[in-house]
DNA sequence: TTTTATTTGTCCGTATGTATC
DNA sequence: GGATACATACGGACAAATAAA
């Protein structure tokens, strides 16, 4: 393995252990460069490397920063986890970890516009970025509307394409509401947390063209990598 | 601490940890005064002080019902603590808990708009709803654009009449990220709420009217109580 | 305000090992 | 084997931006 590689992994490592905080400055190059016994060229390829990823940023005169990095997740009218996780250059992954069908409570019907006690499918999502799991959600949709949408989706890997195939051309967002929980184990397990960090979680609800409920969503965000971007 | 306190603590962790889930019935008086051993009275004074706080809604005949309604609070172009919790009907209240100057590191520095290690006002804010602390906030102002604020502050006891002090009309919600932490001793303690429990994080950056940079803030939420909703 | 030191960014060149044609 | 291209590593010099005196 290449010597610049070598040292970039730990300086990596140094700033996941908490050795350099999140905003502090870097040792200078020449610095780091005589603690590793190199040339001054092979500290910079490093840094070159951790600074393409996000993780540190090079400021000319003043010093190199490491950056607190959380995944910008902004929250607009049309909110598509693909479309912004790989939109910024990441690896998008989804795995539908369960589904049932289930009849609709107070909050559900109201949210959906539906008849209490109507059967909803309930679609439970994990979603990655970069092999990373960022985000555990419970989607539910109308089960007589979309029949059949937790086969489709295994197949599509996509709400946005599954909901396609039943005419729903786009739907957008209508409304969203933000809390904060910390993760039990459930959660926990499958974003690979420990049980107690906080999860981010949003309940919306999307509509489609005739302003017709479509999609009740809560999903759980392992905040220690996200942050929520509201634009105005 | 009275007795009904720990009670009425135990019943509204409970109720945070999911252990009772909104909407369902709590057990009844006397099986919760068996359960602590203590009289009834006491376990009605600690669910009437719940009661008072909008978490549970006792039926005469029927039950107590877990309500768990966390406050709405909306994120716009103009967002203001006091306006948007006074004008959904509760009593508004801020406590001004410190205050220091600082010098400004690189991240206030690019948020702010001005130079690294120019002076910066530093606010250490406590916000309340109904006497029930929601928000313990810390606020950034260019030391030289806004001297001696942290002493209009105290007399005004709002950000938005300090401002205005000096010239500030208006000011607007340039940038807002949201993410969660669990709060440790420090922001515990002010919120009443337990170590551990999550926090809402909101940072963000407010405007003046000539899009200079006025107010950065850092607002943690308990996220036990409030909710953010987003308006699109 | 000016000067000085520090720090990153860019350019030059040299050498070595490795993979490919 | 030989030629070529590429990545890696080292050394030096200077420019540009910043911080501190």
């Amino acid at each position: 393995m290449s010597l610049w590689r070598q040292i970039a992994d730990e300086i990596e490592q140094s700033i996941a252990r908490g050795t350099f905080q999140p905003g502090t400055r870097l040792p200078g190059e020449i610095e780091i460069a005589e603690r590793f016994g190199v040339n001054r060229h092979t500290v910079r390829r490093a840094i070159a490397a951790l600074a393409e990823r996000g993780m540190v940023r090079a400021e000319r005169g003043s010093g190199t920063f490491i950056e607190q990095r959380r995944i910008p997740y902004p929250i607009k009218q049309r909110t598509r986890f693909s479309e912004i996780i790989g939109g910024a250059g990441h690896a998008v992954g989804a795995r539908l970890t369960a589904s049932s069908v289930e009849a609709a409570d107070a909050t559900m019907a109201k949210r959906l516009k539906i008849k209490l006690g109507s059967k909803l499918l309930r679609l439970e999502l994990l979603r990655h970025a970069d092999r990373i799991p960022l985000c555990a959600a419970t989607t539910w949709l109308d089960a007589h509307r979309f029949p059949n949408a937790a086969a489709f989706y295994a197949a599509d890997r996509s709400i946005t394409r599954t909901l396609a195939r039943f005419g729903v051309r786009n739907y957008t967002r209508k409304s969203t509401h933000v809390t904060a929980e910390t993760a039990e184990a459930g959660d926990a397990g499958l974003l690979r947390i420990a049980v107690g960090r906080p999860l981010l979680v949003v309940n919306s609800v999307d509509i489609d063209e005739a302003d017709t409920p479509v999609l009740a969503t809560q999903a759980r965000f392992a905040a220690d990598r996200l942050e929520l971007v509201i634009d105005s």
